[in-house]
DNA sequence: GGGGTAAAGTTAGCAACTCTTACTTCCCGG
DNA sequence: CCGGGAAGTAAGAGTTGCTAACTTTACCCC
């Protein structure tokens, strides 16, 4: 806050010691979580990685859930970010970049199934957290934005809202199902793209109702 | 007790002591995973529901992840007939049928999120049970019947395959993004029949490509 | 009935984990 | 240069997963 070496005194403000330790703890978390699974992770063997006492990540973090809400809410920025510069690499409206961002969403699932169960299906505590679910609201915005230039209607309109939740059940459903190794070896003849694209032209080829 | 006829000697093999403690254990998990969440169980608490020490249950179960496939082999048993009763309650082929069955499977996940998550977003090490994969298959089997009835197509055939598995993606997704909370206000005002009817409409409606 | 056997339960205990408390170390502003 | 506070440590309470060694119980066969 004060400002004669302001970038570095900000730094300097959580580095310290160690050298910003709360980022450290949230790295090496994710680490553990992609390799032993989001269960397999203490928060005793992530400070044992991160080189300091078992106790230092408390000065930091109320409790193990808060760690997982800082692991979760970092990712959240990333996947939002994924999936933004996945829309734009396709014309705005078209149906392209509403397969886009859904392709985003997979690619993160496949490259962080750890991170993504932690971020979806588990309830550790960050079920009903304000900050979470803003970051949550926000990714949604995308599809919902995409979904509506597509369909040449305001985001705010009733059946761009359904579409694009509908859009999201998919990617999400699909993302669960292959990460947890649920698909039939069928299934997994086809590409993700392919689904999605599939996918969106029969959602969003619906006749507006209601 | 000791009536020694052969009926009453294959409940008392399991019974004994307690009266048959797996079961007993299941259902106290059931509870547990429901009330605390999928991360509040422990093997201690649910022994001490049952009235058992601590070490009990090993007797039955080979560790904490066997008592998990445990609920979760018997969760899905319970899900698949809801399915097939939901699609039994409208005439063969029909959308609706198609639409039923998921609304089975998404009011399972709202009765029972705990379990619900625990059958499919953890990955505690029942991912790759073959006992598992195989009840997996027969639930999604009853979505490909319908699915292909509706299309007046083999259930072989690839088209159905796809379908039934992108319905599976969209009920899946649904009922995870549901439990989770994670629906925008104006999400949750649409019923899930609704819901369910309109994606079965879209993909089913679907040109039969390759 | 009386013993052998095996299942089902017990207590005791180890190692690991979460989180707290009390103490130490180090930087920074006045 | 010195006091305050942030960041770390060590030690410990309490819980958990699981094992080992033991006891109890029910059944089978003679």
């Amino acid at each position: 806050m004060t400002e004669s070496p302001a970038a570095l005194t900000v730094r300097a403000r959580t580095a310290y010691h160690h050298g910003d330790l709360r980022a450290q703890m949230i790295a090496a978390v994710r680490d553990l979580v992609e390799t032993h699974g989001p269960e397999g992770f203490s928060v005793a063997e992530a400070a044992r990685r991160a080189g300091v006492s078992s106790a230092a990540p408390y000065k930091h973090f109320k409790d193990r859930a808060e760690i997982l809400r800082g692991v979760v809410g970092e990712a959240m920025d990333r996947l939002r970010t994924a999936m933004e510069t996945g829309a734009a690499t396709y014309p705005a409206g078209s149906v392209e970049a509403v397969a886009a961002v859904g392709l985003a969403y997979i690619s993160f699932a496949r490259t962080e199934p750890g991170v993504f169960r932690l971020s979806f299906g588990l309830t550790e505590g960050h079920e009903n957290d304000p900050d979470l679910q803003a970051k949550g609201e926000r990714t949604f915005d995308v599809v919902v934005r995409c979904a509506a230039a597509c369909l040449g209607l305001p985001p705010e309109d009733r059946h761009v809202q359904t579409c694009a939740y509908m859009l999201w059940c998919f990617a999400h459903g699909h993302s669960f199902l292959t990460i947890d190794n649920k698909r039939s070896t069928a299934d997994s003849r086809i590409d993700d793209w392919t689904y999605l694209l599939t996918a969106a032209r029969a959602i969003l080829g619906q006749p507006v109702r209601g």
